[in-house]
DNA sequence: CTGAAAGCGCTTACAG
DNA sequence: CTGAAAGCGCTTACAG
């Protein structure tokens, strides 16, 4: 590997002045930038960010925690924070957390990106506690991005869940629908879908429905109490049914299909995220969650404390989606 | 921040012996280790990556390049790796290149990748050229994957589009068209894509059919060439719409559907990936890439590579994916 | 079994 | 405008 030791050789200049030149330093004459700037390009330099990192005492990484790429939502949020992340001159780095059992391995994913000693750290699985993050709070920025955040120390751009909830039971419960089956994922599974899950049944209640609340804890199971729903369909003891997120609604459509129910003639149903692409063409009734608000801001938030740490007072934002119309969504049987 | 020297002091021995234990080689006495991890714990000690690397001569980070995270093939390539690269004992940074016009940014997070010394690379966007990873295939071992690859240094386990075309165009014929429109983005728009267009225009040709070739060079504007096939199937002159992916499929369906265009009955649509969520609902016929193949052998090859640099010879791998049979795909009207 | 010292590849005051 | 030198936080021969 070459190293800034040759360039400064081929350039006849000492290792200090190819540093000013590549960082940009100013009292540089104009001919030694040329020599400079023509020795890296033949010799194919590209500095160790390593020993940039270690030297300077700052960094202008910032660290992206993910829980499943493979979650549509979730890469939107990658693609917009990137995005975001470099037009304000700062670079990314992602990692996954391997996702086993429980939130183990979370931490090794944390600890790795604090290794890199990443000048900030979004933060947008929602698995992870928020009192795993506490030790390191004082060393690092940590926005929360498009997951649920309460700690009082932590930063927080997320959705608004609870009104996501209830702008789906109301949908639903205008509809005319009076007994709905409500899927809600244990909150270890999913904060989120839990949050949402609850709000949607407390708001049907509200209204005076009948709600079946199908609890699930299976982690990476999405089919748990897909079984139990489809059973309330049959019986007709539910003529909608609510999911918290699309890809369960999905999954419930294509159990409905395989049982021969109707959609939405002997059920109605509705998911949320509204991300995965041709969900049009399904006719699925689900809700827009802002994903484009949310990485803007929570860079932004994120920017602003690397810039003047401990400057900002910590707040707790929440955007709010819009709801999508679909053929899922019918008046009750 | 905590640093090793801290330990060292809180343990009441020297950075060595810190460094010893937390590394684990091996003559270290037991009580001395646990004294070592006490401070570990209790000052909630993080070790530098960046120091870590620079003293250490090489590297366990593998650097993940990816084009477009919202594509759904792609975040299910990226967890794949995740899962691939942390059973190998190695650790794995992605970088995005930001989707301006051309490759000029893929360039930027390569280097970027190069900076931070990766230990070997994985590259899966299809757009940055070969020739610009040669300059650095003497420093770090590089595989291709799931991109059309053909360069002679350079590992490549990838799809087989050439094939994938073939079997997409087969069924096509099977169903008794014989007037095909199949849109064919620019190899710089994507060169895979581009790849399985010619394959299913050559194949259908092949087998005496008549075949409209849209040709698209649009970047980012999947739209492109969808209007001229509408043309096409409104007038007859095609019965069958090939697409070189599903998205771009569904966009078509969309149109179609908005044009009062009947699928199959006017016009048979075939997309290719099987990728998206939910496809199986909207029906739409499809090729299924072996994502989790070429994950697993591009690590497979990656991880030897940097056990043993320049040991394998250079191989161009290919997988092929299975059919999927779907609505959209009827008789010739 | 443990410590003092050199070195990894940079950046940045400090002199000149 | 430029160079010699110290220092960033580690690891790893080398002594002891």
């Amino acid at each position: 590997m070459v190293r800034m030791e040759d360039v400064a050789r081929a350039a006849n200049v000492s290792r200090a002045t190819v540093s000013r030149v590549l960082v940009g330093t100013p009292p540089v004459a104009e001919a030694t930038r040329e020599k400079v700037f023509r020795a890296v390009r033949e010799l194919g330099y590209v500095p160790n960010a390593m020993a940039q990192g270690l030297s300077k005492r700052s960094s202008d990484l910032v660290g992206l925690l993910v829980r499943d790429p493979r979650n549509p939502a979730y890469g939107l949020l990658h693609s917009l924070v990137q995005v975001a992340v470099s037009s304000h001159g700062l670079e990314l780095i992602t990692a996954v957390p391997h996702w086993k059992e429980g939130a183990e391995d979370e931490l090794a994913a944390l600890r790795r990106m604090l290794g890199l000693r990443v000048g900030g750290l979004l933060v947008s699985t929602g698995v992870i506690r928020a009192t795993d993050l506490e030790p390191f709070l004082d060393s690092v920025p940590v926005v929360s991005v498009g997951r649920v955040e309460d700690h009082p120390r932590i930063h927080g751009v997320s959705y608004n869940e609870d009104v996501h909830g209830a702008m789906l039971a109301d949908k639903v419960a205008s509809a005319g629908h009076r007994s709905v089956a409500v899927l809600i994922p244990a909150a270890w599974v999913s904060t989120a879908e839990n949050r949402r899950g609850l709000s949607m049944a407390v708001h049907l209640e509200g209204r005076g429905l009948d709600v079946h609340r199908v609890e699930t804890n299976a982690f990476g199971q999405p089919e748990a109490g897909i079984a139990r729903i489809l059973d309330l369909a049959r019986d007709g003891r539910a003529t909608a049914a609510m999911f918290p997120s699309d890809n369960k609604a999905l999954i419930f459509l294509r159990a409905a299909h395989g049982a021969g129910l109707a959609v939405p003639g002997d059920i109605s149903v509705t998911g949320c995220d509204g991300i995965i692409q041709g969900l049009d063409l399904v006719g699925l009734a689900t809700l827009r969650i802002p994903v484009e608000q949310v990485a803007a801001r929570g860079i932004e938030v994120l920017e602003r404390l690397m810039s003047d740490p401990g400057g900002t007072e910590v707040r707790h934002e929440k955007f709010t989606g819009e709801f999508v119309p679909g053929a899922t969504l019918g008046p009750a049987a």
